[in-house]
DNA sequence: TTGAAAGCGCTAACAT
DNA sequence: ATGTTAGCGCTTTCAA
């Protein structure tokens, strides 16, 4: 390994002090000669110096570091949403430490004292958590945070989401204007997340004073396959609404494998993954969020937050759009 | 904001000095009393203390952060192989920092210059670029890099990717058991990429000696699908072989717009994105990668050359598995 | 069993 | 126009 260039190395070689040089590194060039800039920006190309981010955080006593915890790393939604929280940081002296809690609370649990450690300025959170009691010791340190996707109550800090109640109610017209008696959703444990929770509710405000009768079944649960089977029997006319991507996939697979066929014998609608629902016979209806957007806002929020104190907590709603297809 | 609370402070706190708190957090118990162990324990958890890791790493000279460098962080592939490569430093002390070149070399450069003032202590490389003297001056720093998916050559760092030539040749012999006369290879820009210049000359080197044409169109290419048309009008029995799952789903899209079946019409063959090749109608035949394995071994590898020195530079293959579907 | 003091690479107040 | 110096929070040598 090469020995690490230093602030005074450069000062050494370039005959200046290093007072000199941090002026140059902080852009301070009011009172320096043509001559020394000069010769300091020689010997840095020269050298292939670069100033050690760590000393600098130091002294400033922030990192620049921003902390972003996401459930789990390995789907569309969060890659769209990192995406648009890198695009946003890309243009700032912030860099961004993402961490992935793959859906595990003790994990999460780590990777946000990993975070404290790590002096975070601020931090992005998709929790995975309901309570904020979850995360009192975040809330106690008082340390600058933006929700994505979900978010816990009461509100502590502001939230980026998507319009999950008020797309629900909207699909709930739908399934009254084609005439369904039931609709099943079907989810993963909807319990502690806000989003599906928002859906979920939503879909039943927008369907009270209707005949149409909602049964809400979670695939974490192992028999979820039975009990889909048993409750599409005793049904008239169904439909099913996955609360998520890997959900509607697991709903094809599953209407597949019992060669139900789409919209005829059951209707079916799902959330996120278009590029794939659109492909498909007969093509998915589904909701398309805007996971991108999300995250460039809360990338933009938080900047706001940690820069000019006192912006107040808030819900901002992303808005995704129903895309109707051949499903319903 | 809370005042931050230091190693001063417990020290002051706990009534011993700082050196006895340092020991304490680096585990050094050897000579350490009971009752003062115990009294640092409950003074760090009464003050919610987290030793500053700016600190620490200025004084370590190193910064227990590892860089990684992907191409575009929106896409499957890539979300799995950060998922590999978090599963593997999540149990180390190192802090992982991801930044996304959303395919742009000068982006790509920009990042790889701030993971320098980071101090990063190792990289995980998804190259954009095939020549090596673009990467110069990553070379010169002799920083420990591990590429993946791709390589410069000739070799400098090792490298992690699929058995991509390989496979192409066993996807020739398929072609020629299926007695297809004409190859269609469509892909993103192949030059420099080395994965998808091994999956085309695999194709070819295992097609040699029979009497199959190879043609490749690059989707880049404004006007490939006037090309496509084209070549699929003068050959008899032609197989398209889509080099990312995100041509694959191109090229869905396009036979879907021509109304061609497949694979009466055409045949079909992808990479990646499993899940939804088999979920269509009819699915679609696909070489399947393990993009979290290659995450984790590079991840394992690189963990290997920044504390062990000397592990010679070598190209590390993963399987990947062609799934056969009804596409061809 | 514990502490004092120096120093990691940088910035900034205060010189000159 | 530039330099001297103290100090950010930590680890480590040396001493007690």
């Amino acid at each position: 390994m090469d020995k690490k260039i230093t602030i005074n190395d450069i000062a050494a070689k370039a005959g200046v002090s290093k007072t000199t040089i941090s002026r140059y590194l902080n852009d301070k060039f009011d009172n320096m000669s043509k001559t020394t800039k000069v010769r300091i920006e020689q010997t840095i190309a020269e050298l292939d110096y670069h100033p050690n981010r760590q000393a600098q955080a130091l002294k400033a006593r922030n990192s620049f570091l921003i902390g972003v915890s996401v459930a789990d790393i390995s789907n569309m939604y969060t890659s769209r949403l990192l995406k648009g929280i890198g695009d946003y940081f890309q243009k700032t002296h912030y860099q961004v430490l993402i961490m992935d809690a793959d859906n595990d609370i003790n994990r999460e649990l780590s990777n946000l004292e990993q975070m404290m450690t790590e002096q975070i300025d601020g931090m992005i959170l998709q929790p995975l958590v309901h309570q904020p009691d979850h995360y009192q010791f975040l809330i106690n340190k008082k340390t600058p945070v933006v929700q994505v996707d979900r978010y816990i109550e009461p509100f502590t800090w502001p939230a980026v989401v998507s319009d999950n109640f008020q797309k629900s109610v909207d699909l709930a017209k739908i399934f009254k204007t084609k005439q369904y008696d039931t609709v099943i959703v079907l989810a993963n444990r909807i319990t502690g997340v806000s989003s599906r929770m928002n859906r979920y509710n939503g879909l039943k405000a927008g369907l009270t004073g209707s005949q149409i009768t909602v049964h809400l079944i979670e695939i974490d649960d192992s028999n979820w396959q039975s009990i889909l089977t048993a409750t599409l029997n005793v049904s008239q006319r169904t439909a099913i609404f996955a609360l998520n991507g890997q959900v509607l996939w697991s709903a094809v697979r599953f209407l597949k494998a019992q060669q139900l066929r789409v919209p005829e014998d059951v209707g079916l609608v799902g959330y996120d993954d278009d590029q794939f629902a659109d492909m498909i016979s007969p093509a998915i209806a589904s909701v398309s969020q805007n996971p991108q957007e999300i995250g460039r806002i809360a990338a933009e929020k938080l900047n706001l937050i940690m820069n000019e104190h006192g912006v107040l907590p808030k819900n901002i709603r992303i808005p995704s759009t129903i895309q109707l297809r051949d499903s319903l």
